[in-house]
DNA sequence: AATGAAAACCGACAGGCAATCGGTTTTTAA
DNA sequence: TTAAAAACCGATTGCCTGTCGGTTTTCATT
């Protein structure tokens, strides 16, 4: 799965807002680039279409819901675009970690390790 | 930036023999698609217009050679794909940790740190 | 230098997808 | 019931990958 300029500046506007229906994500659109309402339709029913909206009817219009939050389209994205090259058997993830680990400084390092503390505490606190 | 089924496949075998010609990639492909050398030969020059791939003359035929590797390959397409839904400023890798922790199980988080560790016993050996 | 084989190069076409939008149908509130 | 609002449909463009056939270039050998 892939996203076009439009379908991605939509999808950032409603993880904003949570809800919106074709007029109002055609507002905020405008203010970026020059789309027509009819446009903006298709970008949301596509992304409908896709699986990563949901809507419900309100009067005339659909309301349009984010149905995956951001960090788990891009755990997806990142999944997708990485999966042909790793080998069968491997947790994508981890292996793309280890693709890039190389590219981070020291200070990048210390934070990535401290998100995964962060991580860990998360689900002792669960416990 | 992005590949292709047939790309991908030429990648991955070109990593792993660091150079070939069309022929010989030909010959490998044809084990897992049919595909006539030309258009093996275009998705070798595809990969060479992307600045994927480097060549030389020997002979007749030019021999193909990754010029990324794997994983600056990797790195590169996360960074793609998530540059656009993360914040101006912030490293979009880290991000991209950050959105990827939750979906770890425990063995995977302590592999991840491992892999932290590596890194840093690496650079301080080079230092 | 001539030439024939080997390989590169060129151009065209199909299929898929995002973006685009005009025009038609459906829906709904008054 | 009806008019406006919104959804829906269909067509078009542009871009990219895969697909090859046919032509030109290159190069080693005579």
């Amino acid at each position: 799965m892939q996203f076009g300029d439009l379908e991605k500046l939509v999808l950032k506007y409603l993880w904003q807002t949570s809800e919106a229906d074709v007029k109002q994500v055609h507002r905020v659109v405008s203010q970026t680039r020059q789309s027509s309402l009819n446009t903006v339709q298709s970008a949301l029913e596509r992304l409908f279409k896709k699986g990563v909206l949901s809507r419900r009817k309100h009067g005339h219009a659909y309301l349009y819901q984010p149905k995956v939050d951001r960090e788990g389209l891009i755990n997806k994205l990142i999944s997708n675009v990485t999966s042909d090259f790793i080998e069968e058997g491997e947790n994508s993830l981890i292996a793309a970690f280890g693709s890039v680990s190389a590219s981070l400084d020291d200070n990048e390092l210390d934070a990535l390790e401290q998100l995964i503390e962060q991580q860990r505490s998360l689900r002792n606190h669960k416990k």
